[in-house]
DNA sequence: TAACTCGGACTTTCAAGAGT
DNA sequence: CTCTTGAAAGTCCGAGTTAT
């Protein structure tokens, strides 16, 4: 049985069935018989037309093929070539909303799928048109406790009055979704215009649900937005995505004092992705990754690259790498089609970020060939807004080339600074300081830069907010520079190889001298601490900037350890930035708190060793007995201030949804 | 020679603007 | 509000190519 159709006479997803092709004749077709009730090759070759000119939609397969399609289901086509045959709603005409003018109500959209009233079933058109099982039988998923009805009203009051094209057709292209009633999808706030109800406390499951998109959407933005995954949760959409939702309660339950239900949330997620009989599609991909991502922060880096691998080859196994799936699974929904390009991509943004920082697995998704469309920019993601017009990478590859100039998302960026971290980890060794291949990957690292339009440069969006994609696609850069130049710099790592949390130690021999690659490496460290200043939360930020605040920590502290160092106090600055960055970090990842231990651990042999060498009177040449005083109080502040903060740590959960709140 | 690919003619649908 | 216009999205004919 198809899983989505609907029963009573609902619309279909799919193309009428074969009985009803009789009338089903395009020409039926409001609007359209005039121009198709006599077209030309007919007239003249067929002198008693049985069947259709042309009809109002052709599957997937015989469009892709331009050949004729009856329009049944599956087609006579599909039928015997035994393949599956799909539709998906027509776009035609569509270029997007009105410019400058708000959406009159009471005039059909087109791409929202035209609601006739009694010809839905009948027209292939129209497939997709909110054509879903509404049966969402949650308990038979392990998931009885989250139960969308009792927070997701069907309609808010204003809605009965006057009904919306939305309600009734939720699953389609909706370029207005400021039309959409947010009131009538928010999972514990009250519907607006309503006399206040005592609402019943969240339960934690809740809790977890709304800790999923107020803390860690903004850093993997793959899953749909909010309203619309609960409105196709609630439609029964598909299956799996109570598996999604199994996954977003898990990282949830990280940012909340969730007791021993995060361990239940976790095995209950991961049971449900390899339960037999669960299908691979695209909600399980997202799924196992929000499983990866959280197993990987939880410092259970085996566990989490074993559902990275079964990840991936899920995902190329069921072609999301492939430009048509967006369109294929998306069933016309602009917002699903979205989602799908993100996941793509989000997998190999993580995939490349889990390799560069633990440097285990290899970025296997860097050298799969993908066509999958750009994602757009975060607000027209989360508003539905979904430009009609998809980039693609060579579009990005061609700029600057040509006279076009487009502009690119801050997710593309992301996925670029991405591609340059798959780039460098493919050069081959590095023999010498004066190596070519060091200045090509600096060269990828440096265009990057410069090519950035002006609102990209920093990470704050034209509303002044932090722009979450951007940050992390300059930290991926940053960590690539440090990753490039520090082998070659004239930092030694020996003092910090106790860091070992994110990465193996990689023991780097001090230089000589000052050279550039030394430069480079203190310059990213730098930004990095930088960024930690960002005023937003800093467990809001990815977990993967654990480890980059990490990567940042060993080179300031291999700095630190150098005999002597120039503007000493700036740098206990930034390395006081770092730790306190890592301690926050701490309450929701436990990767964070293995990380800020290490490097206050390291922080404190360094201060050892350097109080030692100041015994030596050779150690203050060059000092005035100012300078001296100075340089040891600022010692002994820092090191009191590592102190205290281990002792407040100890107090600090981990993970404490009040304590995250307060920052 | 059957099967397949795909350029492109033609159709459908829409947003936007002009006219009433 | 209707009509017109321009353009995007779509169908599928049929010429050319490839496989059997």
């Amino acid at each position: 049985m198809d899983p989505y159709a609907t029963a009573g006479g609902a619309p279909q997803l799919t193309a009428p069935s074969s009985s009803d092709s009789a009338n089903s004749s395009p020409s039926v077709s409001t609007g359209t018989a005039t121009s198709t009730a006599t077209p030309i090759s007919s007239a003249t070759t067929e002198p008693h037309p049985v069947a259709p000119a042309s009809v109002p939609a052709a599957c997937l397969a015989c469009r892709g093929k331009h050949l004729k399609c009856d329009g049944n289901n599956p087609c006579s086509r599909c039928t015997s070539s035994n393949t599956e045959c799909l539709y998906v709603p027509s776009r035609r005409g569509y270029k997007g909303p009105r410019r400058g003018t708000a959406h009159n109500p009471n005039k059909r959209h087109a791409s929202s799928s035209p609601p006739y009233p009694g010809t839905e079933g009948d027209c292939p058109m129209l497939l997709g048109h909110g054509g879903v099982n509404v049966n969402v039988n949650l308990t038979a998923s392990g998931l009885a406790g989250f139960n969308p009805a009792i927070v997701l009203p069907e309609q808010s009051p204003a809605s009965y009055t006057n009904p919306s094209p939305l309600t009734s057709v939720p699953l389609y292209r909706n370029p207005f979704v400021n039309a959409m009633d947010p009131n009538g999808l928010a999972l514990t706030s009250a519907t607006a215009g309503a006399p206040p109800v005592q609402a019943p406390p969240p339960t934690l499951e809740q809790r977890c649900f709304d800790a999923f998109y107020h803390f860690f959407h903004a850093g993997h933005p793959f899953v749909l937005p909010k309203e619309y995954f609960l409105r196709m949760l609630k439609e029964g959409f598909a299956p799996n995505m109570n598996i999604v939702l199994a996954a977003m309660r898990y990282i949830g339950s990280l940012y909340i004092d969730a007791g021993p239900a995060r361990a239940t949330y976790l095995d209950e997620a991961i049971r449900l992705c390899y339960q037999p009989g669960t299908t691979k599609d695209g909600f399980l991909i997202q799924a196992l990754l929000l499983i990866i991502i959280g197993l990987d922060g939880q410092c259970n880096q085996p566990r989490a690259r074993e559902l990275l691998a079964d990840c991936e080859h899920y995902a190329i196994e069921i072609d999301l790498n492939k430009r048509d799936f967006a369109t294929i699974h998306g069933r016309g929904n602009p917002v699903l089609e979205e989602s799908w390009r993100r996941t793509w991509w989000d997998l190999y943004v993580c995939d490349g970020m889990i390799a560069g920082v633990h440097r285990v697995t290899k970025f296997l998704l860097f050298d799969i060939q993908a066509d999958v469309g750009l994602p757009c920019e975060e607000q027209q993601y989360l508003t539905g807004r979904i430009p009609t017009q998809t980039l693609y990478m060579e579009d990005f590859d061609d700029q600057g080339f040509s006279d076009e100039d487009r502009e690119f998302s801050s997710f593309t960026y992301r996925i670029a600074a991405a591609r340059n971290l798959g780039r460098m980890m493919r050069m081959p060794p590095v023999m010498f300081p004066d190596d070519s291949t060091v200045d090509r990957v600096q060269s990828l690292l440096t265009n990057w830069r410069i090519h950035l339009p002006d609102s990209k440069r920093d990470d704050l969006n034209k509303n002044c907010t932090l722009d979450e994609m951007m940050f992390q696609a300059h930290f991926i850069t940053h960590a690539c520079t440090i990753m490039l130049h520090q082998p070659l710099s004239q930092l030694d790592t020996t003092p910090v190889q106790a860091v070992n949390s994110c990465a193996p130690h990689r023991p780097v021999p001090s230089g000589d001298v000052f050279n550039a690659h030394t430069r480079h490496t203190l310059t990213a460290a730098a930004e990095i601490s930088k960024m930690i200043t960002q005023a937003v939360p800093v467990t809001q930020h990815t977990h993967f900037f654990t480890c980059v605040v990490t990567l940042s920590s060993i080179v300031h502290l291999s700095r630190w350890a150098l005999y002597f160092v120039d503007d000493e106090d700036h740098l206990r600055q930034q390395i006081r930035l770092n730790i306190g960055a890592l301690r926050k970090l701490s309450r929701v990842w436990k990767a964070a708190d293995t990380a800020w231990t290490q490097v206050r651990a390291v922080a404190h042999d360094i201060y050892r060793e350097k109080k030692a060498q100041q015994i030596s009177p050779a150690f203050w040449v060059g000092f005035t007995q100012e300078q001296m005083m100075s340089s040891i109080n600022a010692d002994e502040g820092i090191m009191s201030e590592f102190q205290n903060a281990a002792a407040n740590g100890a107090a600090v959960g981990s993970g404490v949804m009040g304590r995250v709140s307060q920052e």
